[in-house]
DNA sequence: CCTACCGATCGGTAGG
DNA sequence: CCTACCGATCGGTAGG
């Protein structure tokens, strides 16, 4: 917290006690994990303005409609998710060493802001109508960046032979494929697995180097 | 179809053209599509009831509730979901072609049922209460009995000498997790990354082998 | 930030 | 499978 290069998406996210923090980044902060638990549609105005502690009306004070409310946190989990991961892909460093941060950032993104993580996860399909596409072209946009990226840093890693040469492309998608499959992980309430920083480092290895193993002189 | 190893969770599903199925199976494709489209809570049952073309009151001749409608509409897509991936896990093979199949087998499902797969993946904490627990239950369930069996087939190959000698648990994280991935790239919307069977086998090679490369006597 | 209220729609039922 | 209807709750507004 006290070096602060990824700053919570709101003033005193997950670390001040609800009376410590503002009306407004109580709002957020219920907006966002009530969305993570019930879903959008499964989340009314009430129980939002029940939870921050105020009468549902006052919530309309901060934003106009639910639809704007939900655009809103949307909006700071993408910045502070790509603050998380794309700070570790500048790194000066062997280019396994900048992926293994970006993942490490990723990961710490999701331990750090879940109901964030889940609130960017709803662009996958689950609002519909206009504000759907809202949610999705938001985040589509980001997902293309981080592609084009990921793309950019295996091409400087093939000319630098630090990995194998190969389609570029294809070797992004196996990377972001991992690393989303990871976040995965931490969404789901009971049964996610979230592996500790050890086992996630003994899981990158054994994903860097391959399930079939380094076969020395074969 | 001719075959039918897997089969459509529904008779016709995604197969025949609404009219020519029965008004129970085009309930089930009905709100299998509508809660993958706009979320559980975003769909109403007058909702399914308009895409069905009967009186939202008639839907529940088939479901005494809305929430029993989404509970068998996950046991069908539960069991239909194995169906698809285990079965590639007993093939008499090397386990990489095993594992590949596996994986071919959950990427078929994808996109053969894609409203069921985000069906399932509802569990990830959009529904909240009493029915959100029976949901978690049910895919927890099914996720630990295919991890357990993933194990048990990373550590036969270990003992067959296929992959290098380690903890079969992180090996099978480390496996599902790249799979999720590639099953993610098939919910969303328009964003989604969705690789034919040759870009798919590429990336699983690259997968595989381990994106630093096989270095030959390094 | 509140009380009071709006029309619309929700999941579900009665009765046929 | 329908019409007709239930009480409850929805997102949002008026006015202070």
């Amino acid at each position: 917290m006290s070096e602060g290069i990824e700053s919570p998406a709101w003033p005193g996210a997950g670390v001040l006690p609800p009376e410590a923090q503002s009306t407004h980044d109580r709002l957020l902060t219920a907006a966002a994990s009530l969305f993570a638990e019930r879903g959008f549609g499964g989340t009314s105005m009430a129980d939002i303005a029940e939870r921050v502690g105020v009468r549902k009306a006052s919530l309309y004070n901060y934003y106009p409609s639910k639809d704007e409310l939900l655009m809103e946190l949307l909006r700071r989990s993408l910045t502070a998710a790509n603050e998380y991961c794309l700070h570790g892909l500048d790194a000066p460093a062997a280019v396994e060493e900048r992926l293994w941060r970006y993942l490490r950032g990723a990961v710490r993104f999701a331990r750090e802001n879940g109901e964030l993580l889940a609130i960017f996860r709803l662009a996958a399909g689950q609002i519909g109508g206009e504000l759907g596409e809202r949610v999705e072209r938001a985040v589509v946009t980001q997902k293309q960046a981080q592609r084009r990226r990921l793309e950019e840093v295996f091409r400087e890693a093939a000319a630098a032979g630090e990995v194998t040469p190969g389609d570029p492309t294809q070797q992004a998608y196996v990377f972001r494929a991992f690393v989303n499959g990871v976040l995965l992980g931490h969404l789901d309430c009971h049964c996610g697995e979230r592996p500790d920083d050890e086992c996630l480092c003994g899981a990158w290895e054994l994903f860097w180097n391959g399930l079939a193993g380094r076969r020395e002189g074969a």
